[in-house]
DNA sequence: ATGTTTGCAAATAGTTTGCATCCAG
DNA sequence: CTGGATGCAAACTATTTGCAAACAT
């Protein structure tokens, strides 16, 4: 039996007691869907996951695929790395600096920081590719926001 | 007269010589929307701006406010610091790591690194805010995509 | 003069919500 | 059994596109 299964079947386990942790019900879709998730580095949308989910669940709606998926992040199963559903959002700023965004009200705060001025790209990456911008991004709460969240 | 009107228009007379290198008419619209997102830190959306602007031009249309806005985006005035138009994407890796994203193809890699594997948060951004992530985040063009853009 | 820009309307895409049915615990 | 989960349809939001009229150069 390969390497891979072992890895899988244990993460299945994890996420199900995981699941019970939460009060969530463990049912076959969420499974599917969990183990499409852990077994790429593709950081699939939504629509991605489905697709491929579709295959053993034919009739599996997006809706579900799309609630599973953000019932994950909010279990802290799965991060949002792209798209946060919000409209763009725009900075004239001009000058180098970071972002903090509030993940309750979505207020964004520069972030002037001496200790990151400059990134440096890490050697691999810049190999690869090329590099235009590389921003830290911190997220939480913010100052009005966090006394809700004790 | 205040030291901010002598700024702004400083600002203003830069952003028309931008405007004529990328050979873009100066309307005043523009000039509007530019003022605007310059003079604010609240990293505002197309809907924002229009609210404000529409007060000195009542009847500019919305769709004016995001097409500029993205005009500026790619002469580089402005940059998107939130929403990217892309559909949500997800990570099911728990470890640790950073990412690069394609500004083309959309395409997001994970980057691990030494230099960033525990990101200092800057004192007076804990003082102020709950902090719960850190991420650095990359951007420009892949591997790929790269090619096609020299 | 002329070609870009604008405003309006319609189309599109991603996501969310309401609700009846279904199924895991 | 029973409440949460699912699938379907419809609603909603942000954004984009097509086009005629208006305007900057």
């Amino acid at each position: 039996m390969p390497k891979k299964r072992f890895r899988s079947e244990e993460k299945v386990r994890l996420f199900e007691s995981c699941c019970r942790e939460h009060d969530l019900k463990i049912t076959p879709q969420r499974v599917a869907i969990f183990k499409e998730l852990v077994s790429t580095y593709e950081h699939p949308s939504a629509v991605a996951i489905y697709e491929k989910v579709k295959r053993l669940y034919r009739n599996i709606s997006l809706d579900t695929v799309n609630r599973t998926l953000l019932t994950f992040h909010k279990i802290g199963i799965a991060r949002i790395v792209e798209g946060s559903g919000e409209p763009k959002r725009f900075d004239g700023n001009p000058e180098p600096h970071h972002h903090f965004r509030c993940v309750t009200c979505g207020k964004i705060l520069d972030v002037f920081s001496d200790q990151y001025r400059e990134i440096e790209v890490p050697a691999d990456l810049s190999e690869q590719c090329v590099v235009l911008t590389a921003v830290v991004r911190f997220e939480g709460y913010c100052d009005r926001c966090k006394v809700s969240s004790e």
